[in-house]
DNA sequence: CGCATCTGCGTACGCCGTGCGCTAAGCTGG
DNA sequence: CCAGCTTAGCGCACGGCGTACGCAGATGCG
């Protein structure tokens, strides 16, 4: 380490980055604490690692934002924001599309799901709140009222966490594989025959879902199970 | 540090514990790991505490497991080993006991939760699959075709777990915190009241909250969302 | 200009998961 | 009974983690 310098008189030398952006800030750490968590998974997240592709130091992420459990809230509502609020004619094609549009944003940032078990969606962020507001107005509207309109939100958002966190679940196993999925298939295909040998539905099923595309089964899973749910509901209307 | 001692040539003095039981199983393990994480959560979970509570260093524990997420994984399919397989007549019945069973095996050990979003369930834990197979043949039985068998055990399964996901992360919040639900949640009201001040329907629906008993409407959540999913599926029979 | 305030950072602490190589206990074949 | 091999458990060490703390420089205010 050199001794350090005497400092140079001169305006050209001078430091001079005079805080034109202050460079550090809330939404600046969030958004790319969600980019960093997209492309290397929630297992990389660390603050040191968010903190270098900032060009920052560690610690210094601590000015803005409490800790790495708050950040992660403050990138879980960032994602919400990206929902839309539609508010078409139909509540059954509105429902739809928020209940497609929420399982395309966990599916686009696979680390939400496990986030959102972990936090639970008591948390306030004022994304999920508007989303919450928007989605009982929409049940209200169709005829329900607050109270089942409550119920009926809890119940679709449940549904939509659940199968979505499957998939996404898979999605992040097989990108921390660095493999296609394809080829994660043909590796855990003989446990995977092996392990349901003894259960004749499950055999026929694990069969059946070889040749198929991933992706599309877990799109008719989906749309399969949110349409019994939305026609429970509707029976419920006069 | 004392000096190494001579060995003493008695046969009382000798060690001596010649392995009567291997003192260290893996399922030894498992189940210690499972009191551990319903004791003291899933934070608190780490192979330095785990092996001294089982009188043993933490590096012994690699002996019979391959890495901590094995563990988990273990850990994950000891508990679906709680739940019934029932076979009662009438399929909604058998689906209702099924589904609340889960819901209550998750509440018990609310670490599940998170742990089965960060897993998926494709990992083939024996009593997962049994319990898969099950299902699958309950809803085969009442009349629907293995295809779409596999449909609505998957609904169900995500209707479930979605909602037991959001109780538990609740309710291991409230036990983080060492307070009681009411303390917990009138230190949060404030905050709340703040945040849902310009959503009138959150709003009615959080004062309505502030009264009831937090694990009531918990359940009767769950049964609303549960009947129409059920009411969904019915419909697909003849 | 002087001072209070705020931002960023270096250092350090106590954890973590786990790879490695040692010891000693049991088993096996002669 | 011995020699050698396998195996369970352990101590140590490494690199990484979240984050408390106090300093240094810049900024904004009187």
């Amino acid at each position: 380490m050199p001794a350090d310098q005497p400092p140079i008189p001169s305006v050209w030398a001078r430091p001079q980055r005079k805080r034109e952006q202050p460079a550090l800030t809330r939404e600046h750490i969030v958004t790319e604490a969600v980019r960093l968590l997209d492309e290397e998974g929630a297992d990389n997240l660390s603050m040191r690692r968010l903190g270098s592709r900032l060009g920052a130091g560690a610690t210094s992420l601590y000015r803005h934002v409490a800790s790495k459990d708050e950040l992660l809230e403050l990138a879980l509502d960032e994602v919400y924001g990206e929902l839309p609020l539609p508010d078409a004619g139909e509540w059954r094609a509105t429902v739809r599309e928020v209940a497609h549009a929420l399982r395309a944003a966990i599916l686009r940032h696979p680390w939400m799901a496990a986030k959102l078990g972990e936090a639970g969606l008591a948390y306030l962020g004022p994304n999920v709140l508007r989303q919450s507001e928007h989605m009982l107005g929409i049940f209200e509207r169709a005829g329900f009222s607050l109270d089942e309109a409550d119920q009926a939100v809890s119940t679709v958002t449940a549904f939509v966490l659940g199968i979505s966190t499957s998939e996404a679940a898979w999605l992040s196993m097989v990108a921390r594989s660095g493999q296609s999925a394809q080829e994660w298939i043909e590796r855990l295909w003989p446990a995977a025959e092996r392990a349901v040998q003894d259960y004749p539905r499950l055999r026929a099923r694990y069969a059946a879902q070889k040749v198929e595309d991933t992706s599309k089964s877990g799109d008719s899973a989906f749309e399969y199970g949110l349409e019994r749910l939305l026609d429970g509901l509707q029976a419920r209307l006069p």
